[in-house]
RNA sequence: GGACAGGUAUCCAAGUGGCCAAAGGACGCUGACUGUAAAUCAGCUCGGCGAUGCCGUUCGGGGGUUCGAUUCCCUCCCUGUCCA
């Protein structure tokens, strides 16, 4: 159960409790355990958060277990209250039927595509009628959902708690009901709508209630604030190898330990063993950090892949060489440097290009340029570089 | 339905007739130091201009008062809180 975040002792050993009593019985019964975790398609591209339930998806059907990938596709249009302090934007049937197109491709990056379940719970969500919600809303009270800790702040601080965002834990609880699970993986995010909604709508209707894995929150790159795409810092998995294992230098170091629990393969041993040695100082941070890049590379790409990527960062970062790849632009006329930057997209506007100019940012084959009214014709490739990562290839005509 | 509060740049937030392209944060960007870490320091952060200044656009929408409006008036739209 590396990983996981209960919050509280006790709902933690009665899972433990349960889970194994689960697995003998279904043992008995000569069936798999019934697993499932689900994603909202709020957004087109899945980051390394979204993994971390996907990994211990993983685990359960590597055993053997059946694994349902869910598609949030009804409750994203209802927006998940747990994650945000606010309510979300609402989206669109056809933002969210986009987005879905793309999940769960992704998302056989870690899944055996072969074994694994994906489903939408618009199949069932869409088919409840009204009356059907106001019996399922028959088995909560409200009180149930004050205390709940996100609305109960919201309360406090006189922010509105909107009525429909009471309806998503009916809904993911009702999901849990429709396909009869056993174990639902799920963030501490998730915690009132698995523990909560969940079990106690199985229970109300007459199914055992399931076994609720519930795992920790990984920070994103900037170390602190959970990792989401509108807060910008997001580790991608469509993305390149040599990309994935920059994003990962650039997490802080204060962040490490969490990155190794959640999102590696590393068994507790070897995570405590690097944890002592970055207590006491006997290995140099970075090159922990180093080992961790590579593992969750090795996780995407293959670890074949993790080496290059590693070479690559190295030449850039530590010896500052060039990239091996960079975007190639064809300048086909004489221009000022200003007009360069727009014309390779390194600057949005003229008086942005003006700024980096100014502000020492902009180089061409290793020189700094000052004088942005120099005009520059291109009669060999030449090397424009903007800032420390931007790289473009100038390419006479 | 009633009372009240509010809508300012990516976000939070000041500004109540000219000194406001709009204080201060946050985020972001550039440079220094480094391990593309953190912390720290310096600078930048609407657009255009051969320019230490000029021009354009911007403070929910529209209209008005004024030499001049983010600031005053009218109107519309939107949002929240409380009471019922």
């Amino acid at each position: 159960m590396q990983g996981t975040e209960y919050g509280d002792e006790e709902l933690k050993q009665a899972m433990e409790r349960e889970l194994r009593e689960r697995l003998i019985e279904a043992q008995k019964e000569g069936r798999p355990l019934r697993v499932y975790a689900g994603f909202d398609p709020t957004s087109s591209d899945l980051h390394l958060g979204h993994t971390i339930p996907m990994r211990k998806l993983r685990q359960f059907q590597d055993l053997g277990h059946e694994v349902t990938f869910l598609i949030g596709s009804y409750t994203a249009l209802v927006g998940d209250p747990s994650d945000k302090n606010k309510a979300r934007p609402i989206l669109t049937e056809a933002q969210v039927a986009d987005n879905a197109r793309t999940y769960a491709e992704q998302a056989f990056r870690l899944l055996d595509r072969e074994k694994t379940k994906v489903r939408y719970n618009g199949e069932w969500l869409s088919k409840l009628t009204l009356l059907d919600l106001i019996r399922l809303g028959q088995n909560f009270t409200v009180q149930q959902f004050l205390t709940r800790d996100n609305f109960a702040q919201r309360l406090e601080r006189g922010e509105p708690i909107f009525l429909h965002e009471t309806f998503y834990a009916l809904m993911q609880g009702y999901d849990a009901v429709n396909m009869q699970t056993d174990v639902q993986v799920g963030g501490t995010d998730q915690l009132f709508n698995i523990i909560v909604a969940g079990r106690k709508l199985q229970e109300a209707l007459g199914q055992k209630p399931l076994v609720g894995i519930i795992l920790g929150i990984l920070p994103g790159t900037d170390g602190v604030m959970r990792m989401s795409k509108s807060t910008g810092n997001i580790v991608p998995i469509s993305t390149t190898a040599e990309d994935m294992y920059g994003k990962v230098m650039s997490v802080p170091d204060l962040a490490m330990v969490k990155y190794m629990q959640l999102a590696t393969r590393w068994t507790p041993g070897v995570v405590a063993d690097y944890e002592s040695k970055l207590q006491s100082g006997a290995v140099h941070p970075r090159d922990i950090k180093m080992a961790l890049a590579r593992e969750i590379v090795g996780i995407f790409y293959g670890d074949e892949a993790a080496a290059p990527a590693e070479q690559n960062f190295i030449s850039i970062f530590q010896q500052h060489a060039l990239p091996e790849d960079m975007e190639q632009v064809t300048v086909d006329r004489a221009m000022t440097i200003t007009d360069l930057l727009i014309f390779t997209h390194s600057a949005r506007s003229k008086n942005e290009a003006r700024r980096l100019i100014d502000q020492g940012g902009v180089k061409l084959e290793g020189v700094t340029l000052e004088d942005a009214m120099k005009l520059i014709e291109i009669s060999q490739p030449i090397v424009l570089q903007v800032g420390k990562r931007k790289f473009v290839k100038l390419m006479p005509k």
